[in-house]
DNA sequence: AATTATCATCGTAATATTGCGATATAAGAA
DNA sequence: TTCTTATATCGCAATATTACGATGATAATT
């Protein structure tokens, strides 16, 4: 198989689910600190940053972008990528929120 | 390929990336949710709750196992899950860092 | 106009994930 | 003991992910 039975599950644990799986890999997690420090915009110092092939970093970018976490916008010859400010509320807050409530004062079998 | 390249990103960068990993599936996020709820931890009412199939509940389980975020006990001749408590709290911080600071003064080209 | 730099995309190989049926294992009931 | 129930694991098929070189496309430079 390989693909996720998404119809079983809400709309809202999908999206969880492709939230995380944005950030499920060291490369991305790595260009969204970058974006984060480096408030300013990147292109692809990111290459020689992360170490992986131009072909790779253009790769997860496209999927951060999907994801709609990063936006990117052509600068010449460059490609300019940052922070979307707005989706990253929504993933602050969605995970935020998942992770909250946890009552561990409640009876426990392990 | 398919495997990622860990050494090149740091333990940080490797572990969030982990966790968003064992949080990237509607069903984990689903079983999560189940073992929230229902503070009393569960057997496998979970495979009647998912809709999936008994071996694939157990893989997902193995999963969210592996990752410790929950813990199994064994309890006759069933299995009882519940969240581990303080692996919640490590991945509540964690995302919640990583959340963190985010300026939207700074410049932005995009 | 020709060359170079910066990306994105294609094609491909290696590996991982998802899902399920079938089978194994262990506990409890008949 | 035999049968049932509850899980885990194996083995397979389908698909997804990761990574890279090669190739395009476009903009800047010479």
């Amino acid at each position: 198989m390989g693909a996720s039975k998404t119809d079983l599950f809400t709309t809202e644990q999908n999206e969880i689910a492709a939230m995380a799986k944005a950030l499920a890999h060291p490369a991305r997690i790595a260009i969204l600190q970058y974006l984060v420090e480096k408030n300013v915009c990147i292109t692809s110092t990111l290459v020689e940053e992360l170490g992986l092939a131009q072909a790779t970093t253009s790769q997860h970018l496209k999927e951060l972008k999907q994801a709609g976490i990063i936006q990117g916008s052509v600068e010449g010859a460059s490609v300019c990528y940052c922070i979307n400010p707005e989706v990253w509320k929504v993933y602050k807050s969605l995970f935020n929120n998942f992770f909250k409530e946890i009552d561990t004062t409640g009876q426990q079998c392990c």
